[in-house]
DNA sequence: TGTAATACATCGTAACACGAAGTATTGAAT
DNA sequence: ATTCAATACTTCGTGTTACGATGTATTACA
């Protein structure tokens, strides 16, 4: 997927895979894998952002002996999912846009 | 709309503006105004980065007394909005991802 | 013993949208 | 006659961001 459609959509895609339950790193790229491919140095640097912007929270747990940073949501996350979803019928305006004039006629 | 949102459409806007006959910088933002809003500064950054990539031609030629730059798209342009057209797929499912669970039912 | 998978982190880089500022002309309003 | 908006294009600097490369550390299986 080009990478500049990507900016758009990998944050909102980071927060709808714990919106439903927290998650952590190494899992929400796995989850989000048959959406879009992200690399690790990508997820962190996202996790980063977001949590600087309020939009989830971070908690440090053990799990098998490991460490593991489970995020969760905020209802600033949940708002920017909101946003996105109402931005969608501008982005289907340009589709449209782009697409005028071959609607694949049968 | 946000500026994020917008980098992966920009580009196949301006394409898409002027695939049906050649247009110039001014009234190409005019033209997407409705769809989606950029400043000069943008656009001719976008015009010049499609331009070595080959993506459209440019022609120069007097309108009134004064000078316009007519932007004509070629066929690696065409392309490039054709496989904008074959990533929606992946962009829908994405949607569909974010979106999943609250389908606004009835 | 090795190597894949799990799990997180940091650094540098290139791409890109945008505001600010500038140049120059035309045309309408004061 | 002068001012100001609209037309038309240009350059510069900046902040955001995805990503590859690299590193650390543990678990599990061959």
């Amino acid at each position: 997927m080009d990478i500049q459609l990507k900016r758009g959509l990998l944050d909102v895609c980071v927060l709808a895979a714990i919106k439903n339950g927290d998650s952590y790193g190494y899992r929400i790229i796995k989850d989000l894998k048959p959406y879009v491919e992200l690399s690790e140095s990508t997820l962190y640097t996202i996790l980063k952002r977001l949590e600087a912007a309020s939009m989830l929270t971070v908690r440090t747990a053990e799990h098998d002996g490991r460490l593991r940073k489970y995020y969760h949501i905020t209802a600033a996350g949940l708002g920017r999912i909101e946003d996105f979803k109402n931005e969608w019928k501008e982005v289907i305006s340009i589709y449209q846009f782009v697409n005028e004039g071959e609607e694949t006629h049968a």
